[in-house]
DNA sequence: AATTATTTTGCAATATACTGCAAATTTGCA
DNA sequence: TGCAAATTTGCAGTATATTGCAAAATAATT
């Protein structure tokens, strides 16, 4: 039997069951199931199918694989929640805002958390909900379903009703000459409202954001206090964020 | 079975039932609650659901204790919601505020429902964000773990800024005499400010609610607009209601 | 504070995946 | 066709991952 052969087969038979399984496949096609994991290894290359542990499914319906296979918690974002929730230790009010690294922070927020959040972050509130130490303050204003936030003026006005001790902040532009820069006007009014009204502003910025610009600046690195990323705090490329009055974690 | 089809099991269950418990998967899934328990981790992980003790809920999804959950759609509540949609038909703007028969009324709404609510009701927003042509505005303020309302002075403040042609409001005793009548003094006060902030007020009460009384009053009963209850208009429970000058469906 | 339920953790058993190798098969070429 | 090189296949041994269990830790309830 020709390879292209079982190909089709596995292909067919994928499309049918949306799953299919190595030792299935190997009765089936009557050879051993190290030719068909071979075979599956040259279809997952090719991206006509995703393998996993014991056979293969459809690219399209791997949840996780869809969302690179550890969804938002990759590696980096872990290590910057690490980081940030050390700074959470003696605090009262934290503000919040958007972004899955955000997210990341509160899932990882200690059990016995107690403290209250502020937040225009709607994803976070059911996270939150888990912590029954934690107060939740939410900041209304004009709800944007794509990145799940209260943004707009009022969410400004609103903020600044509150005097927070920390300010966690989620994406955005971070450079070392233009500062932070945020995509969307709104956005970057709440981010400059919520800085306001905070002791403390923390950026968390994965690496890949840093030395890239949006078009709103939100504000300087000198109106930062400190920068969270997941780089070792002694790596080369932080360098140019040293001359700067921040701490860099 | 693949570890990616339990996946998709759980999450094809989440979705049905907005809820799951380890132990009906373990059983569902012939597998020990260990293992549905490090699924849900995972799942949990790339965000796809947020996990509870006891299983786990969707991610944008109520966040209310799921035990709750089961019977929101009553016959009652269904019957109300029917009779409110009719007002909802040549409107711009709503003010909607909390309890299950709001959540109700707007799992109800038709699904090209044009128009913009204002709520401080957290509940709705994963509901409104089924429908596409329906612009969101949140109130925000304290957020209240059980009923999933937003409710304090900032609440008011941020309702005044706004003007709804019609207002929902929902939970709440109702008294031929006492007016309107709600258990914690913030959520009254909300109530008012909504009220003030709304050319109509539309009272949605099934008759358990119907001749019994909180503790802080809201209005009187000539501020209200229209009555709506789960009983025959005609009913004669009804009567004592017939005095004021309001719409009663 | 005590009790109960739930979750987490470490562990052992099992299942699955990978590696290198040799046999079998196919391919390229005269 | 015949023969050598290259590729594919199956196998055995080893590494890794998953699973269920039980004990310990934690959280909820009374």
């Amino acid at each position: 039997m020709l390879k292209e052969e079982r190909f089709e087969i596995i292909l067919k038979e994928l499309k049918a069951a949306n799953q299919v399984t190595f030792e299935a496949l190997a009765k089936g096609l009557s050879v051993s199931e190290d030719t068909v994991r071979r075979d599956i290894e040259l279809l997952n290359k090719s991206g006509l199918l995703v393998k996993v542990r014991g056979g293969a499914i459809s690219p399209a319906k791997n949840p996780l694989s869809f969302h690179d296979r550890e969804g938002i918690y990759t590696e980096g974002k872990n290590a910057i929640a690490l980081k940030a929730v050390q700074l959470l230790k003696n605090v009262r009010t934290v503000f919040m805002d958007g972004g899955t690294t955000i997210q990341v922070l509160t899932s990882t927020l200690p059990k016995d958390a107690t403290f209250r959040v502020i937040t225009n972050n709607v994803a976070l509130i059911p996270i939150l909900n888990t912590y029954k130490g934690i107060e939740i303050i939410v900041l209304g204003g004009h709800y944007n379903r794509i990145t799940q936030t209260n943004v707009s003026q009022q969410t400004c006005a609103e903020a600044g009703m509150y005097q927070a001790d920390i300010y966690m902040m989620g994406v955005c532009a971070v450079h070392s000459e233009v500062g932070i820069t945020a995509a969307v006007l709104e956005d970057g009014e709440v981010k400059k409202a919520l800085m306001k009204s905070s002791r403390k502003t923390v950026v968390l910025s994965n690496f890949e954001k840093l030395e890239t610009t949006d078009f709103f600046k939100v504000c300087g690195l000198d109106d930062v206090d400190t920068l969270i990323t997941d780089l070792q705090s002694d790596d080369k490329r932080l360098d140019a964020f040293r001359h700067f009055d921040i701490e860099i974690l």
